[in-house]
DNA sequence: TCTATAGTTCAATAATCGTTGAACTATGGA
DNA sequence: TCCATAGTTCAACGATTATTGAACTATAGA
């Protein structure tokens, strides 16, 4: 995933609205989630939804397709598990142990430098 | 990690520059970076920078200390870690398969799948 | 003490983002 | 065909965010 990607997905999930009808996405699976229920569940109105929709979209985070009268959305997984992947390569660098939980003695150790810091 | 503090994470890391301050942060490791250093590299004025480093530190993603007449900015890889745990939690459901990388033979049927539905 | 270096603070501005109301399109059923 | 349901589009508005210039604080060295 490329820089630009990742941002327009950071992007996208970094709204409370559209990280909650996301979590909602991903908790329906792969067959989706009806508009409707999203704006239910939410208690969003439907030109909202939409709008939010559109930037998830623009983001590859999720998919619709036509169902009747409703459209459905349904979470892109292969998007998220790319954005992860990214984060740990980007943000952890070749060294995956700087990512990694430490380990209750450095957890200590790491702390009283911490509390000297500013933050 | 809770849904707030993700969300601040995610704003955090959503926006280039402080996106690229921060992969810089990674990569200079635990003894961090002064932040001429970092306004050299990217070519940013010192103001900006500042603005950008209290939104990192606000979301727990950078520690900062003085070093004589510099700052010294750091990445904190345990809230990396915290919210690469909290997106694969709760955007990946309990199921970790769902984010998982897709088979090939999945993958051709996926494609199909993804070919019609309105993206 | 004086000066230079390294950042921070603050107010103002421009740009982007999220929400809303009103009008519109698409589909299904009577 | 007419009506109801389900969403989308668009323009307008207010709120938030990023950038900038100017003034300020903190530290080091002469």
């Amino acid at each position: 995933m490329e820089t630009l990607d990742a941002l327009e997905a950071l992007s996208a999930l970094s709204q409370e609205s559209r990280l909650q009808i996301y979590s909602l996405l991903v908790e329906a699976g792969p067959n989706g989630m009806q508009a409707g229920q999203i704006a239910t569940a939410l208690d969003l109105p439907p030109n909202t939804l939409t709008f939010h929709f559109d930037r998830l979209r623009h983001a590859a985070l999720v998919t619709v397709r036509r169902e009747g009268r409703s459209m459905i959305y349904a979470a892109r997984f292969d998007t998220m598990n790319d954005l992860l992947g990214y984060l740990s390569k980007n943000c952890c660098g070749g060294d995956a142990q700087k990512c990694a939980p430490k380990s209750k003695s450095q957890k200590k150790t790491a702390r009283g430098k911490e509390a000297a810091a500013i933050r």
